[in-house]
DNA sequence: TATTGTTATACTCTATAACTATA
DNA sequence: TATAGTTATAGAGTATAACAATA
């Protein structure tokens, strides 16, 4: 048995332990959504077009944090999938609006389950209260 | 003003949340590295090396989760820029210990003493009692 | 003149296989 | 036979510049 690692210091920083944190829970995710093929910013982007429907590419950029080259390859593939489909924006000629298909719908009813289910499992050792507070002091942070 | 994101189920998420929370921190953590160039990865093996001197890069690679053909380079930039040295390990031939030097030693009281400002910015809206909370957490996910 | 979406491209980060020297 | 460290390389993620179409 080697001598344990004195990592003191950096388990002192909140970015430290929540880079650690969230590699841990994202480890946990990409297994349990493997069954669906949905990377996590596929999911995060899936969500925010079936709750917002009509949504453009430009919005979930500055939703996620994601730069508009890096979405369009991501948008296009969901579209190839039949998840989602982009329609003219209503008012503006520029834009295309994203909306869910049935299939896109059905398959994120599934896939938001078990995403739930999942953060359950890599949050176990936390109570209802513990997740309650942790979400809440975590986007004091960013929000 | 456009409609406001309804993103309420991705922010239900720890998991998203904590990478949002960390992706902000170290942003933060980046800018006010720059003047020690000094990356997050290269941060945190510095520290580990100056708190465990002597420690193999098979101990930092299991402590930081970084898989051993991507820290090579690593060491040997730091050891480039004469900030630690590598050393025969006493007890195994196959092994080389990571020592600070001196120069190392005095980047590292700088710079931790930066981090720990950077952080404080950067969860300003967190009182003392929320970032032990937070930390405390955190740790309970992935520890 | 500014914005949406796009292409091309470069840079970084992360992952895998295979090798050597030593245990 | 297993482990520490290394090399080469592939893949994913992220970044900037520049363009066409529309506002």
């Amino acid at each position: 048995m080697p001598a344990p690692i004195n990592a003191r210091f950096l388990e002192s920083l909140i970015g430290y332990n929540a880079r650690r944190a969230a590699l841990s829970i994202i480890g946990g995710f990409m297994e349990r959504m493997a069954m669906f093929d949905l990377k996590p910013v596929e999911f995060s982007v899936l969500s925010l077009v079936l709750h917002n429907p009509g949504i453009t590419s430009r919005q979930l950029c500055a939703a996620l944090g994601i730069l508009p080259p890096n979405l369009v390859g991501l948008v296009q593939s969901l579209v190839q999938r039949g998840l989602i489909v982009r329609r003219p924006h209503p008012h503006d000629g520029r834009a295309m609006g994203l909306h869910p298909t049935p299939k896109g719908e059905a398959l994120m009813a599934k896939a938001e389950a078990t995403v739930i289910e999942a953060e359950l499992e890599q949050t176990q050792r936390l109570t209802e209260a513990e997740r309650d507070t942790l979400l809440r002091l975590l986007q004091k942070i960013y929000l």
